[in-house]
DNA sequence: CATCCACCGGAAATGTTGGGAC
DNA sequence: GTCCCAACATTTCCGGTGGATG
């Protein structure tokens, strides 16, 4: 099929474009931070509102090694720990060791690389572990030579940070307020020029698209998809009619550092409330439909504790908002609502 | 006032993977 | 090979919650 895509690079969620618009203000402020090393800066927005993009842009403006850990897929102090022992020392630290001793191998690396460590979305690696490794890399020795960089989309005060670390870490801290439908609307359209064939997109699909997320991944999936399922123009219609499609693209993406068990909780969740047109749904329906949709697919389920944390790990990725109940006339259970656009 | 609802979520046990040492 | 160990995902077990109902 004939596609309306040339470049497919600049409609990727992850493309980086070498200027960054409408960031200028905070990317400015960030780098006079780095005119000494030994600072830690925490950046917080919520999803789609540039936090990756504004990192990577300051690590490639600076001539200074960086790594990057997006917590998502490096959820444990030890997978983000040989992650960036791994890449400082370009080889892989294998399974194996203690803490202790990759906590060593970072120290010693530090004076002569002066790297920029970026955690980024931290909160899912709070989910999972406690804060241990924000507290041992605030600590940790040689710190003058490193620059330590976080983000979420809680202000750091609201994650629940123990009270040393909150104290050791003491970040400087930047804010993003998610784009604007105007700036949505021009950053699109700029992917869209450099990335499909021109007269391929109508004006008002974009308008629609931008009216109605701010959120900037979300966003670039809906317009990736509508363009991949068109061979001719890009219409608001077209748009329209791919919008539940593109957000399960836009869920599979979040999801892609996660197992089949937490896209099929999804979809257990999106199915339920399809069926019976009511906007909640309770996580013990959540675990029968999960259980049929493993039979079906022949798929060995996993238990109901599980579901419960899968679904805890779906609201922090904030593509389900629950409401709980600890007891009362509905038993102890929670409420779900699945997001979309 | 007792009992029920419905499952949350902590803690400990178990299973699996993949080292490294001998 | 085989033994031992660490990390981690998942299972097993279960105490606990607070409004409704009789």
């Amino acid at each position: 099929m004939p596609s309306v895509i040339e470049n497919p690079e600049p409609l990727n969620p992850e493309f980086s474009p070498k200027q960054l618009q409408h960031r200028i203000t905070v990317l400015k402020q960030l780098s006079q931070y780095f005119n000494s090393t030994g600072q830690t800066i925490h950046l917080h927005g919520p999803q789609g509102s540039g936090k990756t993009a504004v990192t990577q842009n300051l690590a490639q403006q600076i001539d200074r090694t960086t790594v990057t850990a997006p917590c998502t897929r490096y959820n444990t102090e030890y997978k983000a720990l040989r992650h960036i022992s791994s890449q400082l020392t370009e080889q892989d630290q294998g399974t194996g060791h203690h803490t202790s001793d990759l906590i060593r191998i970072i120290e010693k690396q530090l004076p002569h690389q002066e790297p920029v460590i970026i955690l980024d979305d931290i909160e899912h690696l709070l989910l999972n572990a406690d804060d241990s490794l924000l507290y041992q890399l605030s600590r940790i020795t040689n710190r003058e030579h490193l620059t330590l960089i976080t983000t979420s989309h809680q202000p750091i005060t609201e994650l629940s940070l123990e009270e040393r670390t909150q104290s050791s870490l003491h970040p400087r801290t930047e804010s993003l307020e998610p784009y604007t439908a105007e700036q949505t609307y021009q950053i699109l359209a700029e992917r869209a020029r450099d990335s499909l064939k021109t007269r391929s997109l109508r004006r008002e699909a974009l308008t629609y698209i931008s009216a109605t997320t701010q959120n900037l991944t979300a966003a670039l999936t809906w317009l990736k998809t509508a363009a991949e399922n068109t061979d001719n123009v890009i219409t608001e219609n077209h748009v329209q009619h791919h919008r539940k499609n593109a957000y399960l693209q836009y869920s599979k993406h979040l999801l892609k550092d996660y197992t089949q068990h937490h896209l099929l909780t999804l979809q257990s969740i999106t199915q339920l409330l399809d069926q019976h047109n009511t906007s909640t749904v309770r996580s013990g329906e959540v675990y029968q439909q999960y259980q049929s949709l493993c039979e079906t697919r022949k798929i060995e389920p996993l238990t109901e504790r599980q579901i419960s944390t899968h679904l805890k790990q779906l609201e922090t990725l904030q593509l389900i908002q629950s409401q709980y109940h600890y007891g009362g006339s509905k038993g102890k259970t929670r409420e779900i609502t699945a997001n979309t656009f």
